[in-house]
DNA sequence: GTTGTGATTGACCGCGAGGTCAACACGGCG
DNA sequence: CGCCGTGTTGACCTCGCGGTCAATCACAAC
């Protein structure tokens, strides 16, 4: 029944909800503008109205995502107490343990990154998000290198923050791929094992 | 013209070959049997002829991708001089060097790992071929863990073969999607500093 | 109550997808 | 030569997609 009106950024976000529902279930590839209107419970021109494209909507959907995940934590005050490097796998482990919980983001998000090669908007925007990801962890990672700055070479603290997120992103794969087998403690401790002394 | 002949190997292989050009230009998503038909100089028919499916289709060509990349390298007898440890490190070296060659590969490779999200065929062999990979370097990680057993925990050479495999994975997805700013250099550098004494 | 404005609908369009199939071409065999 | 049987084709079917748009409705202002 036309004519209801509701504020248009209740709307928007009603829509951007169920279109990461819609995600979530079928995959970008199975997300179409007839099933988003159907799960906000809204016709498909009401969709049109708001989001012009479909690009569109797909872009509202992963600024909504990016925003949502993909975010580093400070480490809690007590994580520094073993010295810089205990700080920095605290933080590593942190982020690691959240991903089960954030699975469905994960693969969402992994599902952008495929389309993104090709599509210029999508790709810049997740390069964006994840130069601010890693940034994150840099303050940590350059005071872990300021303790031996000869074992790392000039910009150590960039690498390491960046082997820091190819891990993490590594894991999430492994999660999606084969969640049963995948263990957070397993893991961590391999770490461990091999950067402590 | 209908009529030509030729051996139904050679047929089959042309097709997937050509079904790998098409992903490798419009992704997974793009790649219509129209399209794989052109490609390979053949009628649409053809190509239903030899592999009934779309689906039928998508797995050879993952088990054609499974078989080509995705295979540990043994290392040089010369990558142990240094201990167990430097070998390891060269073996991931080596791997992570050898990705922006394999590039396409790798881009199809993630395409059909997120595609396997709800396709219970390409997951589980995807899966196996993981596996597989994860048991490449798990003799090698083995001797790492029994220089100090009790740093890692039980079944510690698992866990750091799956390590291993999380940052190769890791750095193959920075590298899809920031082929410029990867650099592999400045990854070992990183890893190095961390893991040698 | 009338009117006007802006949100909302659903029928409709064209397109390209996966898939089917009758017809056809060629090589070998009697 | 004729006539299988296996490759091979391209027209054709249906379906669901993104996208459009005139009609419709709810509400606010007067």
């Amino acid at each position: 029944m036309p004519g209801k009106k509701r504020s248009e950024s209740e709307r928007r976000e009603a829509i951007i909800q169920a279109a990461f529902e819609v995600a979530s279930r079928d995959q970008l590839g199975g997300l179409s503008m007839r099933a988003v209107a159907e799960r906000a419970g809204v016709s498909k021109g009401l969709v049109f109205f708001y989001f012009t494209d479909k690009d569109t909507l797909l872009l509202a959907l992963l600024d909504w995502l990016l925003e949502t995940t993909l975010v580093v934590e400070p480490p809690a005050a007590e994580a520094g107490e073993g010295g810089p490097a205990r700080r920095l796998l605290a933080m590593v482990t942190h982020e690691v343990e959240k991903l089960p919980a954030e699975r469905a983001q994960a693969e969402l998000f992994l599902d952008f990154w495929v389309l993104g090669r090709g599509q210029p908007e999508i790709q810049t925007r997740i390069r964006r998000a994840f130069v601010r990801y890693r940034e994150g962890f840099l303050p940590y990672a350059e005071r872990v290198v300021a303790e031996a700055p000869d074992r790392y070479g000039p910009r150590g603290a960039r690498g390491l923050a960046a082997v820091v997120v190819s891990f993490i992103e590594g894991c999430a794969l492994q999660l999606i791929a084969d969640p049963e087998r995948f263990s957070v403690d397993r893991y961590i401790r391999a770490v461990r094992g091999l950067v402590l002394p």
